[in-house]
DNA sequence: CGCCCTTCTTGAACGCGTTCAAATCGAGGT
DNA sequence: ACCTCGATTTGAACGCGTTCAAGAAGGGCG
């Protein structure tokens, strides 16, 4: 049965995926409560997947800018494959009842796993930070990170180079961002930011 | 038949639709396409709302802040007799094919009007802006609006009370920005910007 | 008047995700 | 060997959005 997870994620219908395993649909439910879980299982398998192939880009690389991207690239990479079956991903998790929602409080162990992979980006690399923004950042790339999955959903071209270019684009304006953070005549901004984030936590 | 799509916004099945309209549920496909092409409809209605409840502050107010803050809420306003709808919306439109997906070709009709409402906002306004940047913040102040009702789908709070609070904290934080456009000191930002917006467009 | 065409209406049927009562299987105990 | 219990399996049925062949009604033309 645990093969019955991979094999399903090819195909998009709970029927196909009993009839590919050889069991009565009743059954596939036995073992998922729906079909929701299934995908869900295979979001945390993208999430793992995304922590092992931005692995060696984090240990190799000390600027913020480089770590950025390679944690995005990544986030894209591992993602890639499977982009036909993403519209259909994405609509489930768009709904802001679903479990997968990125917004949800049962997605809190992923988001904080995803968070966590953000943290590492910036405390693995030289990029001096105004302090209190700090903690605060790596929930601020993770929004960023989701902006960019969202785009690379919506992304008709071919292989997604569009999204590819993107990340090239915003992981600079991201960096000078941060970089400019620390200025006495951005503090103000910083704080509201930092207001802002708290506003949408709570 | 006009009465029939206003009947039917509080009902969320096409068979409940058909029945409340004395109908067979193919004629309710005979008149509309869908149900997206139902939802379409009260989506476009909104929109039309929207910029009427918009039109007192745009017509009284100068100061930029004051009348971002009247656009927002009055969108805000406009959809929240619908938040019990809004996570059907939603999910329909997250669909990535979907013609109501607000980045869909479809959709370009309406997200045109939407960006004119907030180009309303900049024009009326005395804010000055960065030149380079004033022709693409419109589309830039849709999108956070997008983000407004991303988090208003979401926000479980008391008449989405939450919602109020993030448009009441993100103002200034925009009206500020916007402010240090012009900056010489964020030139360089305020340009990494606008070529991400237009990578973000072709 | 009859025929043809267009418009409108119907309701059974389709595939989808899901449910659930009934049946089957396997292991342990007497 | 039989019984009990828990685990597993089944497939018909449910509601949903949607489709479509067939029927009904109305208008125009010969």
């Amino acid at each position: 049965m645990r093969l019955f997870r991979e094999r399903g994620y090819a195909r998009t219908t709970m029927r196909a995926i009993a009839q590919e395993a050889g069991v009565a649909v009743g059954n596939a439910y036995y073992y998922f409560g729906s079909k929701e879980h299934l995908i869900q299982e295979f979001y945390a398998g993208t999430q793992h997947e995304h922590r092992a192939a931005a692995a060696p880009t984090l240990a190799r690389e000390r600027d913020f800018a480089a770590r950025l991207a390679g944690v995005l690239h990544a986030g894209v990479d591992v993602l890639t494959p499977y982009h036909s079956f993403a519209a259909t991903f994405f609509k489930t998790a768009a709904e802001p009842t679903s479990p997968l929602s990125p917004f949800s409080s049962e997605s809190s162990e992923p988001r904080e796993a995803s968070i966590a992979l953000f943290r590492e980006v910036l405390e693995g690399s030289t990029a001096r930070v105004d302090a209190e923004l700090r903690p605060a950042l790596p929930e601020l790339l993770w929004l960023a990170y989701m902006g960019v999955v969202l785009y690379w959903v919506h992304d008709r071209s071919p292989a997604q180079v569009k999204t590819r270019q993107l990340i090239d684009g915003a992981v600079p304006l991201v960096d000078r961002l941060v970089g400019l953070s620390r200025l006495r005549v951005l503090r103000p901004v910083t704080r509201q930011v930092i207001t802002l984030i708290h506003t949408l936590r709570h």
